[in-house]
DNA sequence: TGCCACGGTGGGAGCGCTCCCAAGTCTCCA
DNA sequence: TGGAGACTTGGGAGCGCTCCCACCGTGGCA
């Protein structure tokens, strides 16, 4: 049970160096390397892993931190797309995962962290624009690769979607469509998404040379949020809503319904995410999609990249995203 | 910054020995302590993980295991308390937390937790009658906490509710409010607390000398499978409907509005779980509460108990769950 | 006053692995 | 046939910590 590579190396006539070799891929002939594989198989060896991290500085164990309460985590299908495509490019390079979720304080949080070691790098959710635990972690010589990013994490490596860019692009559709009288209910005042949306939303608008005053009605992400500002924006006499998230705007539609508009004739509205549901509505809605297990699968690489060539600079990925149009924009009528 | 303990010694004038005690709470002089305390503090050292970990054989990390596609995994709300409760049980304890979900086989599973090495038990969930992945962790020599439970696993550390028991609770209610054609919507066969709930059911039925052939539909704890079994049992002319769980009522409670049966006076219904949604039901559902963050909690601690002392046996925690009554098996009219 | 007991401390031997370096083996060509 | 060069292989020195054991000094008791 407990076999080392002692044991080993004397069952199979050969030095504990060779085995070693044999294990990590080193220069081995291939007669050496046949018997040695046969003793491994037969006794099912696994190497002692804290022996090893001890001898070569690399545990094999990466710390994932996402710190939001965990019943936000694991509600939203945004958090558990990512982790799914993260555990899968994981688990296929044999790398372990340890989570850190949000049940402590920030604070507490990153000197766990610091006090557990062991892992060899960190993906982290950056979804804030001020974020203590992220700048203490971007501090940390532990080589870590962020999902989502802010403004000042330009040299950090991150995995991300242009937000700015993917906002604009709809507003640009409801702009051509013939839209003229654009509102935006926005997302959390500070996180990046909410403010970067808001941005993309802002610079269509004005390459258009359309007025944003009195249009922009501050959210949260969430469905009534979403209702809540449809009437303000009503009275401003908009044409169409671009919603900070797909949530926002599933509750200005019951909203606008209630108030007797009709989409898209009367108002346009879009979202962003593209979550299932978004499909679903009545009339089905226009969105943004973004891959979130891709951006998971995107972190989890860029992090064993990062870790197999310390030396090659940050890795910055900028996953696309796609428009998807439907009849909450452009309407059977209008087709 | 990559300070080691022989560092600390010659920077306190002590061995390594003694600050290595001071660290893990050996017998040091009070004058020593407080001197070594002051460089620790100063230093802001953190020992090397590895490096313990190979001396002492113990890694400081647990193994979570719940092989199930991450998109459900992320999606009940069980599970979530269940990480909520054994991730703040295990961050008070100062042990990290390695998750395995289910996005490979069963068997990669396995052997990737075998070959990562490092964990110092595990915490399984066990909810399939036949599970491989259970019985090859239970086979091996890591100290394991199950939660649920199979009627093989009485010599496993458990922590787990008596499901047979709450079942039979709910059902004898329904019996002492006057309902005797009682039917039962299934959980998935295979499943433990499908299992269990519904040798509750029957053992409750027979109890009261009531006949249950015919009334017996199989489901899969979601909603269709809830709407799909009511008409054949109101075929059969049910007073009562006791559904596996809360989803599957609410299932059951849509389809017997549409057959224009009124609840609970022409029929009562009761679910198991107590979600969030139960009590916000037309009518409110009766229901079986269980603690979900408790039991993930008491199996963290059973797991680090089993850790501290391991030749103590088994640990086996029972869990209390809570007949919720609500106005699906009373009725404001019966009160 | 001498001896024993006991708390406090230091030294050293590992824990099981990786990795460097030197030694050994083989091949091929001048 | 000798030697250079390439490839294999073994030995040994750690990685940083824990834990056992022996040693020291003090105090209490006979």
């Amino acid at each position: 049970m407990k076999l080392t590579l002692d044991d080993l190396a004397s069952m199979s006539g050969v030095s504990r160096a060779t085995i070693s070799r044999v294990l990590n891929g080193g220069s081995v002939s291939p007669r050496t390397r046949t018997k040695v594989e046969a003793v491994l198989a037969e006794t099912g060896y696994t190497p002692n892993r804290a022996a090893r991290s001890l001898a070569s500085g690399r545990s094999g164990v990466v710390g994932v931190v996402m710190h939001l309460e965990p019943s936000l985590l694991f509600g939203d299908p945004y958090f558990s797309g990512l982790m799914q495509g993260m555990s899968d490019v994981l688990a296929e390079r044999a790398t372990g995962m340890m989570l850190w979720m949000g049940n402590r304080s920030k604070q507490e949080t990153l000197s766990d962290i610091q006090r557990i070691g062991l892992v060899d790098g960190l993906i982290v959710t950056a979804h804030w624009l001020d974020d203590p635990l992220v700048d203490g972690l971007l501090a940390s010589p532990l080589p870590t690769v962020l999902i989502g990013h802010r403004r000042a994490d330009k040299a950090a490596s991150y995995v991300d979607v242009d937000h700015v860019e993917a906002a604009r692009g709809v507003v640009r559709h409801l702009i051509e469509t013939g839209r003229t009288r654009i509102g935006h209910i926005s997302g959390i005042p500070g996180s990046v998404a909410g403010h970067d949306r808001l941005a993309g939303y802002q610079r269509a608008m004005a390459d258009a040379g359309l007025p944003t005053d009195g249009l922009v009605v501050t959210g949260d992400f969430n469905a009534p949020s979403g209702a809540a500002a449809v009437p303000t924006l009503l009275e401003q006499g908009v044409d169409a809503i671009f919603c900070a998230n797909d949530a926002t705007a599933s509750g200005a539609l019951d909203a606008l319904r209630a108030a007797g508009a009709t989409v898209p004739d009367d108002v346009a509205l879009a979202g962003f995410d593209d979550l299932d549901f978004a499909a679903r509505l009545d009339p089905p809605l226009t969105t943004i999609r973004q891959q979130v297990a891709a951006q998971g699968a995107e972190a989890a690489r860029a992090l064993l990249d990062l870790l197999d060539a310390p030396d090659t600079g940050p890795r910055r990925v900028l996953l696309p995203t796609e428009l998807i149009i439907r009849q909450s924009t452009i309407g059977a009528t209008q087709r």
